[in-house]
DNA sequence: GTCTATAATTCGATAGAC
DNA sequence: GTCTATCGAATTATAGAC
């Protein structure tokens, strides 16, 4: 009983998650995710209240699938300057979904932004970023750069929305791999004292 | 009989842009056009053939502006550097919109890369960045960067990009200041044949 | 050229049988 | 828990009077 239920759920989170990234969250339909997930129209109204409560659960999905991506990162080295290398290298292997799409989690703010939206909405989505805002600004703090660890969080992450919304219009994956490479260079740089 | 016509067509796209701008294009319906531009739903098959054939107007309207943009940048210097520096600086009297609503060009690209959307519409929003970048390109091969004058042009593109999303989703104008001064520094340091 | 009425479709959401 | 049938509202688009 339990886990049928869950599985079912599990099943239409998974298929919007796919179809809010690929279609974004507005275009894609209830008819949409009820044929990717295999399960009729009506019986998600058991599992969800509404379509923007599906996309809750989506972006709960994500923030678990970070969580999870973050701690891979600190296990990896003790180092926080090669951890954040390995953060800007960790985006390679999903070049070819961001070519495709975007970064998920940057076209999905960028919609939700727009007006119309619940304000709640906005502030779940903004978390996906808030999880690895402050995670690395925290490594920036441990490699010795308190005082602009913020803005350097936020400079660092800019670079890779910026790199990801170009690589999704232009298609041309060199660019992509060079700006992880400049980046990798610019946070070894950073961890060094050397502001720029 | 036709300033009549052009009027309510100019009326129309200059509803539309701002709608689709500040709301999203799917998110914008007939009927929001037509209450902000004072006309009738019916009345716009008269001028346009679908949606689609708006949003193609409002493209245009974008793309005379940006074209009148960077005449007077062209007009302003004669040095390529301090254009691009011009460049970048003009992007601070439209920082508001932006921490408000993106970047127009921005999120419309990566709003119609989404699936769904037809081809032809995806390229001609593209054009906006089309735009830019051959001119930043022509800007860096005048420079003297003459090998990497289209990687370059991405570069900087693509930080302007960045900077807006984490704007737009951040609210923190300081960031983006901060920003425009470091692309300013990094222009001015190519142009002196240092790559970074 | 301008406007109203409405067609045709799709949307998110609900009711209720089983 | 599962599924079908369907509602009311909103959408793009059209027909046709004036």
């Amino acid at each position: 009983m339990e886990t049928s239920t869950t599985d079912n759920r599990q099943r239409i989170i998974s298929a919007a998650r796919e179809l809010f990234y690929q279609q974004g969250y507005n275009a894609t339909s209830f008819s949409d995710i009820a044929q990717r997930a295999e399960i009729p129209r009506g019986n998600f109204y058991y599992y969800f209240k509404s379509k923007d409560e599906i996309l809750l659960g989506v972006i709960d999905s994500w923030l678990a699938f970070g969580r999870a991506s973050l701690e891979n990162l600190e296990a990896a080295s003790p180092d926080p300057c090669e951890r954040m290398r390995g953060f800007v290298r960790s985006m390679l292997p999903m070049l070819d979904n961001i070519r495709q799409h975007g970064c998920p989690f940057g076209s999905l703010n960028t919609e939700l932004r727009k007006d119309n939206n619940e304000e709640g909405l906005r502030d779940r989505a903004r978390e996906l970023f808030d999880m690895y805002r402050a995670w690395l600004e925290t490594q920036f703090c441990a490699s010795g750069q308190e005082e602009d660890a913020g803005m350097l969080a936020l400079h660092l992450m800019g670079r890779l929305q910026g790199a990801s919304v170009m690589t999704n219009a232009y298609q041309q994956p060199d660019y992509f791999e060079n700006e992880i490479t400049l980046l990798e260079a610019w946070i070894s740089k950073v961890c060094e004292g050397q502001r720029l």
